[in-house]
DNA sequence: TCTTTTAAGTCAATTGTCTTGACTTATTTG
DNA sequence: CAAATAAGTCAAGACAATTGACTTAAAAGA
């Protein structure tokens, strides 16, 4: 009688959904290819000229998009080009790593406009915490003097850590591995503690989506950006969105195996700024160590160089799987690893093995250099929320 | 003055793409879940009543739905629930392998309704499209004298055949490799030859495909379906979509590069049917190949069992591999391996290495059995067609 | 048995959003 | 200076979902 089975069903949609498709796609557009004319808009989304119209009147009403000099281009009237108004829309993005912490503000095209960095002290979560909200409400209150209307338009807090989540691992206690932190309820605290949408990804899915918005996937819909950092993984842009798997695991290929030396081991331990630093004898801690490996490598310090030779190896064999299991348009280097190291490290694995990606007619180099700033992941972690408010996506026009 | 560079933009949406997406929806919601009354239907996709029953009508006039017996369920009038119709829609499904190629019709519901297979001659697509255009003919035919109105309800040809496509791969003139059909304008030449719009798939793809229209990934959004056939691939469910990369080769493990025995090999040579084959000394041409392995390794068969043991390494690393990189929800192996071979390679795979997928939680298991009959990658086939018309897809919602 | 409650489903009017076609404006071309 | 061309606006229309009142049919309770 009492039928209480669950029904799955997508959901639907309406003129709502419609209207704020619509938008996406021309605020898309907008960022895309730069300042477009309503008539060019209307051309490139198939809409007509009067929606577009429409739609431009209340993107201007609401403070994201303003007109430029007219321009004339042959017969007919001038056009009046529209771009995306930087202030229109404010994120701020959160790193949490293993012993720093960073939080910048970044305006609607991607500017960076704040940038805060805090030691994180051991302890996890519990003392942490305190310094990550500190540290966040200052550049929120810094973001306030400088641009009154930030408070209202600031569309959300987008944090990043190293994955992988909710797993329980070998080797937990290990304050390097951020077990702690993984399992705490993160999203839960930094929303009640800010009020802001809060989300979360794994620094080399925020590195994806920094690519993506402003850097060397701008405006790719198949990219894998492959991550050295601390720790060793891929974003994955798959179809023109970040794809994070059914649990945000997807991409953890520092956990992959590889036999190495005849035994079986992770790619992690062969080939991220972990295995320099052992290799190096260095402590990972050390405040300045990103500079220290910076001038190291700039140097071509033969200690270095010979963990590049080694590193390459793997990493070579790592840009052949992403490009055999992805089919991707590209792979970019990015992230945690100086400029002076992830230049080496890119020419050290030319040649690139022979894969599916060799093919006599790409527009796009199979690897490429992406985003290599300390400030990358906290970049992409504040991309999340403005391309979750503005990109169009399918679930965007679906009903709540 | 001449401004041509072209637009890139994401396409807008009208009310057409919102009824369109709202019939999609109600249709997928009755594959899911089963005959639904129109309030139920209401529910799961927060339409309304009225709309739903709109759109109801519509589909019932179009002969896609149809009502059955009235349900009381407590209180109130009693509900009328619909089904979809089989005849609704049909859809031919084409496999293509070296030696063998295979036509079948299916329903909108995936009954498949008529097989029929024939041997390719070698010489590849100068020789071998006739054959495949003569069998798809002869399903169409008998299909047509089944059910009158099927032709006008036939919503394509779907095929699917080993890749990777448009690529100029090592061993090129080995004709197991199928280079020569891989490079073949078969869509062209198919459609050409039909009528009928033609897609074109890999076979680990097609057979995510059928998995997810009527199988083990049904409902799920996060799947991956490891085929083990003559060759070895993936076929990517992600995010609720079949993913098929930039080139249509995303999947392609049977590629990837693994050391064994001290040296770099391809996961293909470790663990498919052609290293069983080999392993046997068998011919893989020979026609009754399917079932002599089946009875082979029904009986257990000590050379069976030793290529098994052998191969459930490279499979536990490649099941490890697709956790660690897709963080699914379930792994399915499926596709062209026999069912006795099947569940004995499943048996020797445990214990699965442990993984990301290790999660205390877990609703589904992280291996299991998909189909393993020979026609498994035809049904795939078939099933894209239907898919492409009636599943709720974002491109479906956006203006041609 | 009769009334009330509850739920399915319909009817008719309304609303929101895109589309259409005619029109205006501004520039280049001949 | 007229014709051609293109950007952009105006006002009416079309389409599809929504709303709220209504009808129908069954169960529950008095």
């Amino acid at each position: 009688m009492n039928d209480i089975r669950p029904i799955r069903a997508t959901s639907g949609t309406n003129h709502e959904g419609t209207s704020a498709h619509n938008r996406r796609v021309i605020i898309d557009a907008l960022r895309l290819n730069g300042a477009l004319s309503r008539a060019d808009l209307a051309r490139a989304t198939r809409l007509t000229k009067q929606t577009v119209s429409n739609i431009m009147e209340e993107l201007e009403n609401d403070g994201l998009v303003t007109s430029r000099e007219t321009v004339r281009r042959g017969r007919g009237q001038p056009s009046t080009p529209y771009g995306l108004v930087p202030e229109g829309a404010f994120a701020i993005g959160l790193q949490i790593d293993r012993h720093i912490t960073r939080a910048i503000a970044v305006d609607l095209v991607g500017n960076v406009l704040i940038g805060k960095e805090a030691n994180l002290p051991a302890g996890g979560p519990a003392t942490g915490t305190p310094v990550v909200l500190q540290l966040v409400q200052e550049v929120r209150t810094e973001l306030k003097l400088r641009t009154a209307q930030a408070e209202k338009r600031l569309v959300g807090l987008g944090v990043a850590m190293p994955g992988p989540f909710g797993i329980e691992q070998d080797g937990d206690d290990n304050p390097w591995m951020m077990g702690a932190w993984q399992r705490f309820p993160l999203l839960e605290t930094l929303s009640a503690g800010t009020g802001l949408n809060v989300t979360l990804q794994n620094d080399a899915a925020a590195c994806a989506t920094a690519e993506r918005m402003v850097g060397a996937a701008h405006g790719l819909d198949h990219a894998v950006c492959l991550y050295v950092g601390y720790g060793i993984g891929a974003g994955l842009i798959l179809g023109g969105d970040l794809y994070s798997g059914a649990h945000g695991n997807a991409g953890e290929i520092g956990m992959a195996l590889l036999t190495a030396g005849g035994r079986l081991t992770q790619l992690e331990h062969r080939a991220s700024l972990a295995s320099l630093y052992e290799h190096l004898g260095v402590d990972p801690m050390a405040p300045d160590i990103y500079s220290l490996i910076d001038r190291r490598a700039a140097a071509d310090d033969p200690e270095i160089l010979a963990w590049i030779e080694k590193a390459a190896i793997d990493l070579r064999w790592s840009v052949h799987l992403i490009e055999t299991i992805f089919d991707p348009q590209t792979v970019i280097l990015c992230g945690g690893a100086p400029a002076a190291l992830a230049t080496r490290l890119i020419d050290a694995m030319q040649p690139l093995l022979p894969s599916n990606a060799d093919r006599a007619d790409r527009p796009l180099p199979r690897l490429q250099l992406g985003m290599t700033d300390p400030w990358a992941v906290a970049r992409g972690a504040a991309a999340e929320p403005i391309g979750h408010a503005f990109d169009p996506r399918f679930s965007a026009i679906l009903k709540a």
